[in-house]
DNA sequence: ATATCTGCAAATGGTTTGCGGAGGA
DNA sequence: TCCTCCGCAAACCATTTGCAGATAT
């Protein structure tokens, strides 16, 4: 934040607090249903632009997976995800991020490689828990 | 094909044969104006009608990447792209796939993990060039 | 003071779907 | 024949945008 011409409003610090205090990978749905909490009359067109202009400052990291609709990550460092198939959730993945990918393409293709996404799809350790339930 | 209930119409196998014939990820629109070729009566709803068929039956591959709409691979099994986001084209990736990420994670998270999905993003070979050229 | 941001509401655009008729098995 | 698929057009829905007033600096 900070950079000329941006300026630092209720709304955009809020939606930044709310996608920092969680990590559930929300909708910009669920962030405006969150916000209204504080500013009830935030509008959901706010929601979007703020998103887009945080995810433009490296503030956050948009996720767009198979869904028709996108999620926010409050981490802007690059991380792996998990995609459960059943309950839907996005989780964070432990493993280390392989920088050593982009190195190996770059020299295989004379592409210049500045970043990569890795996803893992399956389902979640508490499904598996559930279903073994039952 | 050829599962129970599914017809082999002119259109389904048309979608496919376009598909097959390039490695260009093409969008469903651009789908469409192929197939309007051959067949000037199709319809785009059929299009996607039929993108999402030949998907369901692992024929092809949707590709979900930032952008607003969807890009379609013929080739069905996993492999990873690169994405210029100089030009906007999305290219196969010469790299192995690596099952082993899919065993890490598990091993550490105690997820099921079924699949998994790799993408680069930088600037191509060509676009590179062609700055080198001016 | 003034340029950026907001709330509101309408527009956008890729994708989906309901319908009655066509055509593959 | 019969049931799935098609073309058509309207609906859907997440996201974007134009505008006039509010607000951060």
């Amino acid at each position: 934040m900070g950079r000329a011409g941006q300026r630092v409003t209720r709304q955009k610090k809020l939606i930044l607090e709310i996608l920092r205090s969680t990590n559930t990978h929300p909708t910009a749905d669920w962030v405006y249903e969150q916000a209204r909490k504080q500013l009830p009359d935030i509008s959901l067109g706010t929601v979007y632009r703020n998103l887009s202009v945080l995810k433009g400052a490296g503030e956050i990291m948009e996720l767009s997976y198979g869904s028709t609709f996108s999620r926010y990550d409050g981490n802007p460092h690059n991380h792996y995800h998990f995609v459960c198939e059943k309950c839907g959730r996005v989780l964070d993945v432990a493993l280390p991020v392989r920088t050593e990918l982009e190195e190996e393409l770059a020299l295989k293709e004379a592409h210049l490689v500045r970043s990569h996404r890795l996803e893992f799809y399956g389902v979640c350790r508490d499904c598996l828990e559930a279903d073994r339930a039952k």
